[in-house]
DNA sequence: ATCGATAAGATCGAC
DNA sequence: TCTTATCGAT
């Protein structure tokens, strides 16, 4: 017979089950492992964030009570039988009950949850706080590595010889000053690029390698080099009060390390650690999160090491392998049931990754059922293969999927262009992720660095950058003139600047130079007098960079837009801020912030991207195009297993982006920075089983093959390896027989004559105004309007439904209907 | 100081 | 092909 103890202990237990019942038991094992180091090995798709997220309210809600032994005093056999009426009748307990479950609940600030992105710690929060409520769920720390340590120094920068109120220099910034300093050091860039010893500083960094380390153990002489610049770079950065992103990391790994009671004052405040992303991670954040975790080693880390993609900027999959020997007795749990993908899709990338070498292992598997198969296409070039993902777009469209369902993925953002090409001219609306950001443009950099002055005037670099953006007649050689006396005198420049007429060396430039104080004190005082987003609008008023925009005319008008853009961005950060909101904590956020974050899924679009970054996000439909050899993988990946291995995993993340359908495809020919080239097709597709796909290839390329010239074997004398093409592709095309591919067959052949042109050869002047027509995707609608364009047509319509669009008579899906429509 | 021409270089890219 | 950097001429 169990003592009332037993039995409460029980029920808890079950009563815990019944409460995370929407997890699978592997995931609720995960939950309820709640001390000591955890490795979550979380494959895509397998409900990580869900994990993640319940973890945390477990904790917050009922500590450790479900392994717990021990009930609180007071026990009655009342709240036995009253546990046991809750579970048979599914009700919620009694405040008195409910008061008891818990076992040492942890504080909601205890807890530390850290990512990659703000857009992963944002919604974090907000499912915390939809599971926790406003409240408990905002009193979780839950921030990027970045963000997490920026809040750490800035209340102890001093402790490592920085200002608290460091600036924070972005890739550009940390750019501008190793050019600056390359001058001075006499080096020359053809022998070590700016790029490249950013980079090998950065990764210095990660491996947290301080500069004097660098230069003993560099072997070579780019190494000593390398370490020369680090040092210089350092110096100056330490000078300017500013810190990098990779120092952000690595100078709080060195306070935490070096200062006791800075350390033991956050492990005492961060007892529950959790990671996302941890295949993502450097060795730097890997002692960071250790340093963060104290005796009682609470860390949870999740990851898949079948999705590191970051080993080029300095993530380690060691991290993720060695986890059980950084953290001995740690506990490993495999979440390997995908709720994603179909179980086409599934065996697909299982095919795929199973080819890597240094793996944990894990095969993910799915009750969703089979689906449809995966389809490769093999187009005749580029073009074609755009054109068949909007062909299929279209198809897709019309079977009631909605255009955001769609997403095409690519290696490089390059290979974007042919697609948007023709997407724009069939009118099918689309969005690109990535490419430029907003914050980067010229534009935008220049107002910023106008406000970093103001804020902090000892800022030179920033200083530099917009001194004479616009033009006022202070050249280079007075600018560099000005750093030399700011040297010799251990001041700022703009101090130098504001003496400019005490400088004989300055004497021609002083007028121009007094004039930019002059605008520099009006700034300050506009900051001063002027709520945030007021002053923000001024400071393109204030510099004369608005007058320079339109005295460009008609160039400078998107830039100019962007201005506004600017200047309702600072008002939204006022907005979400309120009281909190200043210049500083603006120019912050602006620097952790990218617009990635911004990409806004609510927009009925087909959407545009990288592999890279659409890792963590899902699409019914994905296309991953350009699967060819020196494209995907990449040229760079040839001579290293390693770099193989990583474009393999990156292949495995787009694979596993799909839900439903799955479309590969690549090309005979492709054009790319001005060159045609011929790539044979990418190996990831032969390591895909051949019954898990089904194959087409343009019409041309079955045509060249049936008059017996191979697309690659008549081609100059070049022995092609074309196995592979040969295996796969001869009963390919049969396959398709005689369904709805007849029509498109047909159009596709006529591309064929002009293997540039449009695919779709509908006369142009066939469509006259007042034509009824049907578009795939605006519906119906009456042609306006017909210009002749460079051989095609472009065509406006009035659509019944979305307003008057235009698009190009030879491209869009456009249908000429009966007189009375 | 600034314009225009010419040459070089070009992955993926959180924060 | 297209952008960005640098150089030389005005």
């Amino acid at each position: 017979m169990q003592s009332i103890e037993e039995q409460f202990i029980d029920l808890r237990r079950r009563y815990l089950e019944l409460r995370f019942g929407a997890l699978n038991e592997v995931q609720r094992r995960a939950v309820f492992k709640t001390e000591g180091p955890l490795l979550i090995l979380a494959g895509a798709g397998s409900g990580k964030t869900t994990v993640l997220v319940n973890r945390i309210a477990n904790l917050i809600l009922f500590g450790h009570a479900y392994h717990a032994k021990q009930v609180g005093a007071g026990l009655a056999a009342e709240d036995v039988h009253e546990l046991e009426k809750c579970l048979r009748e599914q009700t919620a307990p009694s405040p008195q009950l409910a008061a008891r479950l818990p076992v040492e609940p942890v504080r909601p600030w205890n807890i530390m949850a850290i990512t990659f992105t703000n857009k992963a710690a944002g919604e974090l929060k907000s499912r915390l706080a939809s599971l926790l409520g406003q409240q408990v769920g905002g009193d979780v720390n839950a921030s990027t590595f970045h963000s997490a340590c920026v809040r750490i120094l800035r209340r102890d920068a001093e402790k490592m010889g920085f200002p608290k109120s460091f600036t924070i220099y972005d890739t550009d910034d940390q750019q501008r000053v190793l050019k600056e300093l390359y001058k001075n050091m006499n080096i020359d860039d053809k022998f070590l690029p700016v790029r490249a010893a950013a980079s090998a500083i950065g990764r210095l960094k990660d491996r947290m390698i301080p500069p004097s380390e660098a230069a003993e153990t560099a072997l070579d002489a780019r190494s000593q080099l390398v370490a020369q610049v680090y040092a210089a770079y350092a110096k100056r950065c330490r000078e300017s009060g500013a810190m990098d992103f990779d120092d952000l990391i690595y100078y709080t790994v060195r306070l935490l390390r070096e200062q006791n009671e800075v350390r033991s004052y956050y492990q005492n405040r961060f007892q529950y650690i959790l990671v996302d992303e941890y295949q993502d991670t450097s060795v730097a954040q890997f002692q960071l999160v250790s340093l963060l975790c104290g005796p009682g080693q609470n860390v949870c880390v999740v990851g898949d090491d079948d999705q590191s993609i970051y080993r080029f900027r300095g993530a380690t999959i060691e991290n993720i392998l060695s986890f059980e020997l950084h953290f001995p007795g740690a506990e490993v749990i495999r979440l390997e049931q995908n709720y994603r993908s179909t179980g086409n899709i599934l065996d697909a990338a299982n095919c795929v990754i199973r080819n890597n070498e240094g793996r944990k292992g894990k095969t993910l598997w799915t009750d969703a059922g089979r689906g449809e198969k995966v389809r490769y296409y093999y187009a005749d070039s580029e073009l074609d293969e755009a054109a068949h993902i909007a062909q299929v777009i279209e198809e897709n469209l019309e079977q009631g999927a909605r255009l955001s369902d769609h997403v095409v993925l690519y290696r490089m953002n390059a290979q974007s262009s042919p697609v948007e090409n023709y997407f724009t001219r069939a009118g099918i609306p689309h969005k690109i992720v990535g490419g430029l950001r907003f914050n980067d443009r010229k534009e935008i950099r220049d107002l910023h660095a106008y406000m970093s002055i103001v804020s902090s005037p000892q800022d030179d670099l920033r200083l530099r950058r917009v001194i004479n953006e616009p033009a006022r007649k202070i050249g280079n050689t007075t600018v560099d003139k000005i750093a030399e006396i700011a040297a010799g005198l251990e001041v700022p420049m703009l101090e130098v600047i504001k003496g400019a007429e005490n400088y004989p060396a300055l004497s021609r430039a002083a007028k121009a130079l007094k004039g930019f104080y002059a605008l520099y004190l009006r700034l300050v005082e506009a900051e001063e007098e002027l709520p945030l987003e007021e002053f923000a609008a001024q400071v393109p008023e204030i510099t004369g960079y608005t007058d320079m925009l339109l005295a460009l005319g008609e160039e400078g008008a998107t830039r100019l837009e962007n201005i506004g853009q600017f200047v309702s961005n600072v008002k939204t950060y006022v907005d979400m801020n309120g009281e909190e909101a200043s210049l500083e904590g603006y120019l912050e956020e602006i620097a952790l912030i990218s617009d990635i974050d911004s990409y806004d899924e609510s927009a009925d679009r087909v959407t545009l991207m990288t592999l890279h970054s659409a890792k963590g996000l899902e699409f019914p439909y994905v296309f991953i195009v350009g699967l060819e050899e020196s494209i995907f993988p990449s040229e760079m990946s040839r001579f290293a297993p390693e770099d193989v291995e990583e474009e393999r995993r990156l292949c495995y993340v787009g694979l596993t982006r799909a839900k439903k359908q799955l479309y590969l495809s690549s090309a005979a020919t492709r054009l790319l920075y001005g060159q045609t080239r011929r790539n044979q097709p990418s190996r990831f597709l032969e390591e895909i089983d051949e019954e898990l796909m089904e194959k087409e290839s343009s019409p041309s390329l079955q045509a060249a093959r049936m008059h017996r010239f191979s697309p690659f074997g008549s081609e100059g004398g070049g022995q092609r390896q074309n196995g592979y093409l040969d295996r796969n592709y001869n009963a390919a095309p049969a396959k398709r027989g005689n369904s709805r591919s007849a029509g498109m067959e047909a159009r596709f052949a006529s591309s064929l004559s002009s293997a540039k042109g449009p695919v779709k050869k509908v006369e142009g002047g066939s469509f006259l105004p007042g034509d009824r027509v049907k578009h795939k995707v605006f519906g119906e609608g009456v042609v306006e309007k017909v210009t002749p364009v460079g051989g095609d047509h472009l065509i406006e319509i009035e659509f019944e439904k979305v307003g008057r669009k235009k698009t190009m008579a030879n491209y869009a899906p456009l249908e000429k209907m009966g007189v009375d429509g």
